[in-house]
DNA sequence: CTCATGACTAGCT
DNA sequence: TAGCTAGCCATGA
């Protein structure tokens, strides 16, 4: 446990929130973040979610704060994210979640 | 130590 | 609505 150091901490309790997240669910990095104890970690989640695919996680189900994919429109993840996506039964049109924001909350448990 | 980079955000124009 | 800017956390050169 001594091994873990603050940042390899955060880190894990960001897997364990992605792992948590429910199939046809979304959230977004600040979310992640924000539940993993760290409210600015928005960055620091993306280096969580850069080994996910390595680590079985649904990486697929968290998006930028806008709905929208971060990846490059068009590229190979872009589409393998939209595909799984849709394939959950979300709604991804052009790159981007169909999801209605009426007020600007923070709570973005999309599905 | 300083600078640059990244699957980001919120705020301002 | 769209674009730009500064702030954010951590890592590597």
């Amino acid at each position: 446990m001594s091994d873990l150091s603050a940042t390899t901490a955060k880190l894990q309790r960001m897997r364990e929130v992605i792992a948590a997240i429910p199939s046809g669910c979304v959230l977004s990095y600040a979310e992640v973040a924000r539940r993993a104890g760290v409210p600015r970690g928005a960055r620091l989640a993306v280096r969580a979610l850069a080994g996910a695919e390595a680590e079985g996680l649904p990486w697929h189900r968290v998006l930028r704060a806008d709905g929208r994919i971060a990846f490059p429109p068009q590229s190979r993840e872009w589409r393998e994210q939209a595909r799984r996506l849709r394939a959950e039964g979300v709604d991804v049109v052009d790159g981007r979640v169909r999801v209605r924001r009426s007020n600007s909350l923070d709570a973005l448990v999309w599905g």
